[in-house]
DNA sequence: TTGATGAATGTAAGCGTTTACATTACTTAT
DNA sequence: ATAAGTAATGTAAACGCTTACATTCATCAA
């Protein structure tokens, strides 16, 4: 059996109250005895129960976060930085990957309610705003502790949301892409999800505002996995020979971009020369190919650390803001030659 | 505040022992009283506190896992499918990201065991069997929990190890090109962990099975940022314009094998005719490159199930395997014709 | 009808902390 | 030297569960 806060108390000779004190590092107790104490359990490398603990404190500094998939490029790097910056600023944090299933992600944010969170990162959420019973768990959770969404915006006391303008961003960056005369764009994109709508929405108010005659036909849902490349690369053949033509490709994810990318190689058309493609997220896979992939940095460092700025501030008891949005940059590379 | 165990209990006119016994599945329950306590549960929404759940059980289904860093691209992969395989063996886990700094680690490790987890998984724990700090605290933690390595080899009670043999598959995928005719190899590492010491005593062995005379001078160890590809594209620049010459490359991780030929794309040496390149991990990143990257799978999907099936295994007193090795594969695809 | 038996349910102790409140030990001013 | 005041420490209740053990209830054989 573990050593508990009596065994120390016994051993150090004071009560168990002056070792939790200790433990808690209260500033009303005399040096002297804080050393005894922490001599005691440096010895015996004693370390407190935390479900206990949990019990007297009513929260334990543990965050709780909740990613659809952490292995995807972009959900676990923002995990990672969420992490890291929680870390920094003295909180815990407990990691559920839900997968994409509704009902799977109900369950696990009970169960990590369960755990007595003093709040919850959504990563990812698919269909925030979408389906009402994802709307749903939201709203029952916030009731409990705040609730903090990455890429995401939900309108609702207690829910803070973090994101980049996806949609202006986009908007910039199909502009560029019309502005050097290329106006048939194919795009390509992998999720429903709130910034997928954002995006979406960027890129048909850049075609409208050109007044580019349907455009709606070259926009394609992919539904399959974005981390299969040549399963993308199928995916565009497929587009290409049923007679679309284009010479643009503007998509959600880098990953369909290097598909793109590959579909065009094969076929020995030139880039940026004859196709021009633009990713989006800036991650590691925009150096992969050569040319390397235009892309959009959607900022998520400075996003996770906001969110968890915002997340503490809230935690403190302090107004913070209910919607933080920044901007994305559009970062040329050899993909494009606006 | 929340409901408890006697608020409900109250409202089903039950004990609240009862009511724990409906929670857990006892079958000493009557169906009616089981459906009556079930009701209110459901119109209340309750969910027991878990902490207190922790006190009385001593032990909570979970498993923590340690990770050195889970954007990296195969331990976010890892970890993903160990939570899965957990998930479906009703075990909850909690992820802690470490980072590489041993003190940090060391902290976790007690962290994570002070939650009383069942037992613990370590993925890329790159330390073991280096430094004595390291194999002292999976020491002092195998007292209290079984520790699981992935990808890596510990011998001592109560540590499990599961690996794949990179030492031969290494091997083997040298052989392969020094069959082939290119014997100037360059070697590039990017871990000094358990694995990336076996891969390179693979590559040794090879190459000194076939004679080759100072080879070790094209053995590099890579200390940046695998994620940046730019970087390590230059540092390949470097030892090329340093005066070595190779027409094969062989490396720890696929990131390090796409710089390479992004190098060689940059300098028009043509693959795999001037330059051989073979990455490990088989990643996403071997689509995305043209041709495609030639890599080893080391079956990590395979691996992590063996490992929580082994695990579990454990936890139910079972006598298992202490070491679980799989055998690696050699993918080939463009950049090598063999 | 009664007693024995076993199933269903209840009672209360215990898990290892935190912390309000009570007590004791020290200071300092007189 | 003593009283008042403050700092340090101790005592015990509370946190919300699980579960051993006690009790009650139902069933069935005699």
């Amino acid at each position: 059996m573990a050593l508990t806060i009596y065994d120390i108390s016994k051993k150090a000779g004071v009560s168990i109250a002056t070792v939790s004190r200790v433990l808690n590092g209260s500033d009303n107790v005399r040096p002297s005895t804080r050393k005894k104490v922490m001599d005691v359990i440096e010895k015996y490398d004693y370390t407190p129960n935390a479900f206990a603990r949990g019990m007297g404190l009513h929260s334990i500094h543990t965050i709780g976060i909740l990613c659809a998939d952490s292995s995807d490029l972009f959900l676990a790097k923002a995990v990672y930085y969420l992490e890291q910056e929680l870390q920094a600023n003295g909180y815990e944090s407990i990691l559920c990957c839900t997968g994409y299933n509704l009902d799977a992600k109900k369950n696990y944010v009970n169960l990590i309610l369960s755990k007595k969170v003093d709040g919850l990162i959504l990563v990812g959420s698919n269909f925030i705003g979408t389906t009402e019973e994802e709307n749903q768990y939201i709203k029952d959770g916030s009731k409990q502790v705040p609730i903090m969404l990455l890429n995401a915006s939900f309108d609702y006391p207690n829910v803070y949301s973090i994101t980049c303008d996806d949609s202006s961003t986009m908007f910039a960056a199909t502009s560029a892409m019309l502005n050097a005369g290329i106006s048939d764009i194919l795009y390509l994109y992998d999720s429903r999800s709130y910034s997928g709508r954002k995006k979406l929405g960027g890129f048909m108010a850049a075609m409208e505002s050109y007044h580019i005659a349907d455009f709606e036909k070259l926009i394609y849902f992919y539904e399959g996995n974005n981390q299969d490349l040549s399963e993308v690369e199928n995916f565009v053949e497929k587009i290409a020979k049923s007679g679309k033509t284009f010479h643009g490709v503007i998509t959600s994810d880098d990953s369909l971009a290097i598909g793109c990318i590959k579909y065009a190689q094969k076929h020995n058309i030139r880039i940026p020369d004859e196709l021009s493609v633009i990713g989006y997220n800036d991650s590691m896979l925009t150096g992969c190919c050569t040319p390397e992939l235009t892309s959009i940095d959607n900022k998520l460092e400075t996003q996770t650390h906001q969110l968890v700025q915002t997340l503490l501030g809230v935690l403190s008891g302090n107004e913070m803001p209910k919607k933080s949005i920044f901007s994305g940059k559009l970062i040329e590379r050899g993909t494009t030659r606006f």
